[in-house]
Formats: C-alpha cells, sequence, structure tokens
RNA sequence: GCCGGAGUGGUGGAAUGGUAUACACGCAGCGCUUAAAACGCUGUGAGCUUCAUCGCUCAUGAGGGUUCGAUCCCCUCCUCCGGCACCA
C-alpha cells in the first residue's frame, strides 16, 4: 500500500480535472444552477470560515453531476465598492490594481480547496464588459420611470464621504465605518422600489424553500400595514383639512388629540394661525438641530401644543387639540397622526405627560374556552350589563370573595346584571346586600372601563357575553341583613388578604382586575368590543375598522420600505449612464455608447464636497449631449456596491454575451438559480436588491422567471477559537492555506462539514480537525482490508450510507452524511469489503473528499474520473435485515430486548417478549399491550 | 417592546412521538516502541447497588400538561443568538 500523500495527490488530480476541463457546464439534459453569493475580494485573503458555503455547494454539484445533472457553478468577484476603494487609499494603489492582485490571490486560495467551479464562467462586477449591462439595466429602469433624481435629505456618512441608503444602515450608523450619518439634503439617483413592495412581499409565498428567518426580514423590512386614511378639518379661516393614517380606524371615536411632526407639509398655514407662533417655531427649529440618535437615544416624549387652533374629530363632532411633537415621523404615513391614548401606547405616554383625556373605545375581551362555562360554538350569544365589586372590609385589610357551592367550582368577586335602567353604583350596592348581607357598602371608584365576558351561563343555558364595570366599594362597618337562603346555598362568602386575592379567583378576568385596581395604569392595544362609539358599540374591532372606514375615510395601504438611493458620491463604482445638458436637461448615454467607461486617474480620493471625485475630471465629465449635440457634462456620482450583484447570476448563464446581459434560450434554460447559498447577513439587502431588479427584468422581457432563486440557504459562521469573530484584528485567524498544507484539502472539507449544522455558528477547532484527517486515512487504509467475501452486514450497511449520502446532501445535512461514512468504515475494517463495496464507497465519498477519492478511483475503481461516473444505485431489499431487535418496555420504560426472526409474526413477539417480561408482570394485570412494528412492545400494568 | 431561532455529556453534536447521549474530539488505562509520535484495543452522562456481574434511579434550560410512551406535541417562565424598533 502507498502512503497517503496529500499533497501529491491533491496538486495531481486538480491539474488533471482543469486539464480535461471535467467542469464545464452545458447546455443538455436537465440541468441545476447552484450558485455561491460570490466573495468581495478583500486584500486579507480567505480565512476558513469563507470557504465553507462553496465547500457545501460543491458537495451538492459534484453530487447532481454523478446523478446525470447538467450542473451550472460557477464563481465571479463582487470587486466594486467602498472597502476595495478605502483599502486602495489607505495602501496607495490605485482600486484597480489591488483588486487584480486581491482577485488573484482568492483565486488560487479556491483552487487549492478543489472546487469544482467552471471558470470559465467567471465574471467581475468591476470588468466593463461586465458592467455594461448594469448601466444598460439602469437606463431600463430609467427608460419605464423607476430611476429618478431626488433633493431629498438623505443619510450621509461623515467619515466615508458619501450617501448611503436605509439598507446601508446599523441603526444610525454607517454600516461599513460605524460612524453616525447625518441627514444632508443633495442631489441623488433613487430607484423606485415602492412600486414593487407589494409584489416583493406576495412573491415570498413562491418560496417555500427559503429559511423562515430570512423570509420574515424580508418582511419587516418591506413593512406593510393596512389601514385608513382620515381627514380632520381644521375650521376658521380657509378650509384647511389634516389628513392622517392610521391602521386601527375603529378607535376613531378615542381620538383626544392630533400630534403633526415638525416637518409636517402643512405647517405653515397651521403656524399661521396658532397663538403661540414663536414657542412652536422654536421648537421645530430645536427637533430639526437634533440628530437622529439624539432622538432614537431619548424617547422621552418632547412636544408643544398648538395654542388657538383645534381640530374637528369627524366621528365625535367634537373639538381636539394640535400639537406638535418629534415621535411623529415626516417620512410615515402623512407626517400626522390621530392620537388615540387609551388604545396606543406612544400616545398614551405623550397624553399622560401633557394631562390630556383619555377614552376608552375598545374593550378587552376574556372568551372562556374551558370547563364548564367555555362558550359553546355555533350558539348565539345573550347579551348583558354587570357590574363586579371589589368590597373592602370595614376594619381589616381583606376583600370580600365568593366560593360557589354548585360543581363548578368557581371562585369569583361578588357580580350581577344591571336592571333596565338601573344605576349602575346602585347595582353595585344591590348585589353586595343580596349576596352577602352587608348594608353598609360606600361607593369609592370606579376601576378602569368595560370589559367583556363571554362564557356559557348554566343556569339560563346561554352563552353570555356580559358587558362588565368594576367597582371598589369599601364596608363602613359589619352591618349585616340575613341572606335569602335560595342565594345563602349557592355559594360561601370568604375574605381574603391583598396578596390571596388573585390565587383564590378562578375567572379569568382575575389578573387584569387586580392589577387595574392596585394602581397598574394600563392601556389596551389588543382587539375586542368597541364602547363608547356610538352605533358603533358591540362591533368587534375588524367589524368596526371597516364600517367607519367606509364612513370617515379611505382604505390605504403603506410600506415601511423607502425608494433606494442609488448614489454614491465616490469613485469606485460603476459610472451612472446619464448626461446633464443645460437645454435637453436629464438624458440617457444611447444604449450604442455603452459601457460609460470609469476614467484611470490619480486622484481618486472623495471630495467630501457632495461631489464625486469623478466631477474633477473635466475631460472625462465634458461630454456632447447626445440629443443637441451641444456642451454637456457626464453625471459623475456611482452606483452603489449593491448594483451589480443585483443581477450577477443572470451572466453566469451566458458570460460573454456582447448582444444582451444574457441569452434569452440560456436563460429559459438556466433559470432560476435552483440553490443559493451565502451569508444571512445579506437577507435584507442583497436579496431583497435582487429580487427587486429580478422582477423588473421579468417585466421588461429580459428573464423568464418571477423569482431568482427557488431554494436559498444561509451558511453559518464559522468563528475563530475563542468564540469571537475571525479577524486579523483579533489575531484569530486561521488560514485555509496552512490547513490544506498540514492536513489536505480533504480533510479540510470533511471537518467543515462535519462541524455541526450547516447554517448553525459553530467556533473552529484545530484539535477535532484530526478526527477529519484520522477517518480519510482510515478510509484509504480500507484497500488493506479488501476481501472476496465478507460478513452480510457489510453490504446492508452500505446501502443504508448510499440511501442516507443521498438524503442528506438533498437536505444539507453533511455532519450526519459524514457520520454516517465514519460508521461504514468503522464497520468495514472490522469484517472486511469486496472490491465492488469499495468502489461503491469510494464514490460516495467523492462529493466530500474528491482528490484522495479520485486517487483510489484510478487504482480500484472503473475508468474515467469517479467524478463523472454514476451515483451508486442503492436497493431496498438489502436493507432489510433478517433478525430484529425488539424492545421491551414496561409502562413506556424499556426492560428487556429480545431478538426476533425478521418475519416474526405479532402473537409470536407477544408470547416471547411476555416471557422476556415475566419478572416485572407478574401478579399484575396487562391493561394493553402495544406493539410497534419491528421496535417495541410495551406493557402497560397498573403501578 | 415586537417578530423569528435555539437551549442535550468535559467539547462539537445525533435522535422530530418509540432503546436519549449515534458519530467525532478530549480524557483515562493498556498494547506496539529503547523512547516518543503515529497507530491499535478498552473504557468514558450522574448516582445507587454488588467481590464482580446482573440490576435500579435520575438527567435533554425550569415548572406543569397530553400520551402506554415526550429531547420531540401543548401551556407558563428563564437564558442566549438573530432581525426590526417612536413606522401610528
Amino acid at each position: 500500500m502507498k502512503s497517503y500523500d496529500h499533497k501529491k495527490i491533491e496538486k495531481k488530480w486538480q491539474k488533471e480535472w482543469a486539464k480535461k476541463k471535467i467542469y464545464r457546464s452545458k447546455e443538455k439534459g436537465k440541468k441545476t444552477y447552484i450558485l455561491d453569493m460570490f466573495p468581495y475580494p478583500s486584500g486579507e485573503g480567505l480565512h476558513v470560515g469563507h470557504p465553507k458555503g462553496y465547500i457545501a455547494t460543491d458537495i451538492f454539484s459534484r453530487h447532481a453531476r454523478m446523478n446525470g445533472k447538467s450542473v451550472l457553478h460557477p464563481m465571479g468577484w463582487d470587486a466594486f465598492g467602498l472597502p476595495a476603494e478605502n483599502y486602495a487609499i489607505k495602501n496607495k494603489v490605485h482600486p484597480r490594481v489591488a483588486v487584480e492582485k486581491n482577485v488573484k490571490r482568492f483565486k488560487e486560495q479556491l483552487k487549492l480547496i478543489g472546487l469544482d467551479y467552471d471558470w470559465n464562467r467567471e465574471i467581475n462586477t468591476t470588468d466593463p464588459e461586465f458592467y455594461k449591462w448594469t448601466q444598460w439595466i439602469f437606463l431600463k429602469l430609467f427608460d419605464m420611470g423607476l430611476a429618478y433624481q431626488s433633493f431629498e435629505p438623505i443619510n450621509w456618512c461623515p467619515s466615508c464621504q458619501t450617501g448611503l441608503a436605509n439598507e446601508d444602515l446599523e441603526g444610525n450608523a454607517c454600516e461599513r465605518c460605524g460612524t453616525i450619518v447625518e441627514k444632508r439634503p443633495m442631489r441623488q439617483w433613487v430607484l423606485k422600489i415602492t412600486d414593487y413592495a407589494e409584489r416583493l412581499l406576495q412573491d415570498l409565498e413562491l418560496l417555500p424553500e427559503w429559511q423562515t428567518h430570512i423570509k420574515e426580514s424580508q418582511r419587516n423590512w418591506i413593512g406593510k400595514s393596512e389601514g385608513a386614511m382620515i381627514r380632520f378639518r381644521v375650521p376658521g379661516s380657509g378650509d384647511q383639512e389634516i389628513e392622517v393614517f392610521t391602521t386601527r380606524p375603529d378607535t376613531l371615536f378615542g381620538a383626544t388629540y392630533m400630534v403633526l411632526s415638525p416637518e409636517y407639509s402643512g405647517m405653515k398655514e397651521l403656524l399661521e394661525r396658532a397663538t403661540n407662533k414663536d414657542e412652536v417655531h422654536e421648537y421645530i427649529v430645536k427637533a430639526g438641530k437634533k440628530t437622529e440618535i439624539e432622538r432614537q437615544e431619548n424617547k422621552e416624549k418632547t412636544g408643544v401644543k398648538l395654542e388657538g387652533v383645534e381640530a374637528i374629530n369627524p366621528a365625535t363632532g367634537e373639538k381636539v387639540p394640535l400639537y406638535v411633537a418629534d415621535y411623529v415621523l415626516a417620512h410615515y404615513g402623512t407626517g400626522a397622526i390621530m392620537a388615540v391614548p387609551a388604545h396606543d401606547e406612544r400616545d398614551w405616554e405623550f397624553a399622560k405627560k401633557f394631562n390630556i383625556a383619555v377614552k376608552q373605545v375598545v374593550s378587552h375581551v376574556v372568551h372562556n374556552t374551558e370547563g364548564a362555562y367555555a362558550v359553546r360554538p355555533r350558539e348565539p350569544f345573550k347579551y348583558r350589563d354587570a357590574v363586579m365589586c371589589i368590597v373592602k372590609h370595614w376594619e381589616k385589610n381583606e376583600y370580600l370573595c365568593q366560593e360557589w357551592t354548585d360543581y363548578s367550582g368557581i371562585r369569583t368577586l361578588i357580580s350581577g346584571g344591571i336592571e333596565d335602567g338601573e344605576d349602575v353604583v346602585a347595582t353595585g350596592k344591590r348585589e353586595i346586600e343580596e349576596e352577602s348581607g352587608y348594608t353598609n357598602a360606600k361607593f369609592v371608584r370606579h376601576i378602569g372601563g368595560f370589559s367583556f365576558i363571554e362564557f356559557y351561563h348554566q343556569r339560563k343555558e346561554t352563552n353570555m357575553r356580559a358587558r362588565f364595570r368594576y367597582l371598589y366599594y369599601e364596608l363602613e362597618n359589619g352591618e349585616q341583613k340575613p341572606i335569602p337562603e335560595a342565594e345563602a346555598a349557592q355559594h360561601v362568602n370568604v375574605w381574603k388578604k391583598p396578596d390571596e386575592v388573585v390565587d383564590f379567583l378562578t375567572i379569568s378576568e382575575k389578573e387584569r382586575v387586580w392589577e387595574v385596581f392596585n394602581g397598574k395604569e394600563e392601556i389596551f392595544t389588543g382587539n375586542g368590543y368597541l364602547v363608547n362609539s356610538s352605533k358603533y358599540d358591540g362591533l368587534t374591532t375588524e367589524e368596526a375598522k371597516e364600517k367607519i372606514i367606509e364612513k370617515f375615510g379611505t382604505k390605504k395601504t403603506t410600506y415601511k420600505i423607502r425608494d433606494w438611493v442609488f448614489s454614491r458620491q465616490r469613485y469606485w463604482g460603476e459610472p451612472i449612464p446619464i448626461i446633464h445638458c443645460p437645454k435637453c436637461g436629464v438624458v440617457p448615454v444611447p444604449e450604442k455608447d455603452l459601457p460609460v467607461r470609469l476614467p484611470d486617474v490619480k486622484k481618486y480620493e472623495p471630495t467630501g464636497t457632495g461631489e464625486s471625485p469623478l466631477a474633477a475630471i473635466t475631460k472625462w465629465v465634458n461630454v456632447k449631449c447626445p440629443k443637441c449635440k451641444g456642451k454637456a457634462k457626464r453625471e459623475t456620482n456611482t452606483m452603489p456596491q449593491w448594483a451589480g450583484s443585483s443581477w450577477y447570476y443572470l451572466r453566469y448563464m451566458d458570460p460573454k454575451n456582447k448582444k444582451a446581459p444574457v441569452d434569452k434560450k440560456k436563460e429559459k434554460y438556466w433559470a432560476p438559480v435552483d440553490l443559493y447559498v451565502g451569508g444571512a447577513e445579506h437577507a435584507t439587502r442583497h436579496l431583497i436588491y435582487a429580487r427587486f431588479w429580478h422582477k423588473f427584468l421579468q417585466d421588461i422581457g429580459a428573464v423568464s422567471t418571477p423569482e431568482p432563486f427557488t431554494r436559498l440557504i444561509s451558511v453559518g459562521l464559522i468563528q475563530a477559537e475563542d468564540g469571537r469573530k475571525m479577524s486579523k484584528r483579533f489575531g484569530n485567524v486561521i488560514n485555509p492555506d496552512d490547513i490544506i498544507a498540514t492536513y489536505g484539502a480533504d480533510t479540510l472539507r470533511v471537518y467543515e462539514m462535519f462541524m455541526g449544522p450547516f447554517s448553525d455558528a459553530i467556533a473552529w477547532n484545530t484539535s477535532s480537525l484530526i478526527g477529519a484527517r484520522r477517518f480519510i486515512e482510515r478510509a484509504w487504509r480500507l484497500q488493506e482490508k479488501i476481501v472476496a467475501k465478507t460478513d452480510e452486514a457489510v453490504e446492508r450497511e452500505l446501502h443504508k450510507t448510499i440511501k442516507k449520502i443521498g438524503e442528506d446532501i438533498g437536505n444539507f445535512k453533511f455532519n450526519t452524511a459524514i457520520s454516517q461514512m465514519m460508521i461504514f468504515v468503522n464497520l468495514a475494517e472490522e469484517k472486511g469489503i469486496t472490491k465492488k463495496q469499495y468502489q461503491a464507497f469510494i464514490a460516495i465519498l467523492a462529493p466530500f473528499a474528491p482528490h484522495v477519492s479520485e486517487e483510489l478511483w484510478k487504482e480500484f475503481g472503473g475508468k474515467g474520473f469517479v467524478h463523472v461516473s454514476m451515483w451508486p444505485k442503492f436497493d431496498a431489499k438489502k436493507l432489510v435485515a433478517n433478525t430484529m431487535n425488539i424492545v421491551v418496555q414496561i409502562n413506556g420504560k424499556v426492560r428487556a430486548q429480545v431478538l426476533f426472526d425478521a418475519n416474526a409474526d405479532e402473537a409470536t413477539i407477544r408470547i416471547e417478549t411476555e416471557k422476556a417480561a415475566e419478572k416485572w408482570l407478574q401478579g399484575k394485570e396487562i391493561r394493553k399491550f402495544i406493539y410497534v412494528k419491528g421496535r417495541l412492545a410495551n406493557f402497560v400494568i397498573d403501578k
């Protein structure tokens, strides 16, 4: 036996594969498109975390190829953008030179791992032949009115000296450098992604194979809310109106004031009429100076009242005050709100601080679903008004409770229905007297508002929907009338200390009543029944929303997602293909003039003036207007880093096409991407941008599918051995080159896949790595164990392994796949293996450890390359053993095991297992016998 | 605060209603060796019992429930990670 020399083997086969071009993709047969998120080639090179996803897709695509699929598995470079430029500035090299150097280094590193990329299709976003088509897509967006210039204030990073999109922020800091961003008004190009918000949201339904957390992030980011637009009239001179957006039109009757954001568009006119104009103006100026962080950090509500101006609540007809406060955002909805302090937390805080009236219009509902009082479905409700009384002892700090003596076991407070026309407070007093005999209860106060309880009324044999009001009484003395016998028979009165009350009560409302009683101010933001809302009283939140919109407003849907700020005031990006002409205005560069090349310059530092460094290159900037041929200037802003990555996956299908971004036939063949693997950090940016562009390209007929990526799996981070992020800064980086030199690429691959579940973050552990190496060496040494005939258990385990590996690769469960191969190797080592079995094993090992497998295949396998040969077929018949081990349980506890012939019937098994369990069954009656076929026999006995 | 995901030996993890702790690392003992490395063999959740076996009890973040049987399903709570966050 030759000794296992990974260096020799790996070098040899990498060369051979490249020479024979076995990984070239062709449009023939059943296709599968497997894609990695292409890397940004940084100056630091790869660390061991980077290739984890690439190894997984490599295994996946090798498996597909061995099963006869036509595989597209390409790689390229996302090389434009701030980091490349900042690196270049810092190291005083041109970004183009730096990128070239970094790409070369990355590619060398990737090749060492033995990945099966079709390098013939390599792309680079900074290649003019590539970005020509990025510019082309921009022009199409412009033609369709989806790219426009805006002068609204945007996020400006003072350190990177460029504008940023909302997606580029982490909180209020630049995602790149951590600097707090400013709001800065400037001219910029914006893409109308909001036009696609609904489709981006809806079509998540088309993606059952995306992980839920990614879809959830996208939903969050799109931030759809459905509600209504409602106009409030401002009486007085003119016919001014304030329109608001609300998701809770059902609470309109509870809108007791309105709030305008400091930047509210109609502020000027309102300000004219305010009697405290200066004060309000001062607040607005102050709020404008506040940075986003100050607004964020200090959530204490501030604001100022607009004196002398009022609006009219269209539902109640009542006048409500107006406030200006910065807790209302200018850019969401209309920049003004109706405030409902009883049912909105923020409004509640503000109202409390400014002493504004709070009016309950939705009541809490308790719907009993358990026990004798459970609401009976599909039966109608009877309605009644009722009171519930908290009654305090005349001397002690104790409260009156009742325990029902019927079977229900209900423990409650004194309660009862309000008779027609009866006063609420009087009702409480009457009920106290009737049920407890105490005659001197003094009403103290109301507790909270209305609350509904739904239950089944035993005596009346009907569902009840009772609208309760809670009242608090104190007994002045112990004077008591006798209680009528009928009443006394129903319940016992007991006194409970304050801390015992909640535990004693069984009614479902107990905690709430008691908490509200004890001063915990509760606002209710949930759904319920309407109260204090005139004819809408009694409607559910949902019903009321519809009815109130119908009468007082219009339906409206809003989204949190903002249009995509698409220009950067930096050098290293795709030039935006636009020409500004003093006569013709904004003129797109004609398609035939693409690409607009990034000029080669010596100086590319940002100017910081809001102008791109390109503006200083007069030779490049000054052009003829394509329309009037007069003097004109080029657009000097560049595109953000995310531009190229929004469509690159299409280019791999046809990377050298000079006439179109991608040929339609080729697109039809390869699209969509069947499997997309990459970092979860791209959940809201790259993936939302790419989906947006894809949908646009579908609309203009350039692509044929609604979604670009059918299945998406995020790769879990590999942390450093110290559990931190792997970074040059911490000095804890592990370089794959070193690992490959010492242990080999095959070991690295197997180890990274064996570490744990693919999408989990796990810390690197070099000492565990040795296990992967040992496994490969044992697989290698198995050649010494080749025998003519071996134990049938080996053949059975082989087929089990073939089956499991195939399934596990499909499910991205590489860790369990490898453990199954280890189990097989351990067994084969012990029992010996036939040559045929060894060949099959080499084939299933091949996707994981391609080099060693190819070497073994050459020696012990068939012709050609193992990676293009057929994946072994598993035979279900061979999985069946001729014996089975039945576990004997007593009440679910394992007590014994019995070996049976595979075709033993249940009756035999019962007899034999009962014998085996005799010890435990003696003198007991077997109440039940449960047999799970081929697995266990369980005897249920009395304990 | 809201939404999503997770919590299992010394460590990474396996098992999605049926023998919890597969597989691997580490550790301990033994073998091979002049020695070491490598490799091989044996053992390895905690506890009780026993001369030793056999055997028993407990343990999957905590508590409760459903079930013949729960790491897995349901309820309550705790902790950690990720996303969003004054979005009306």
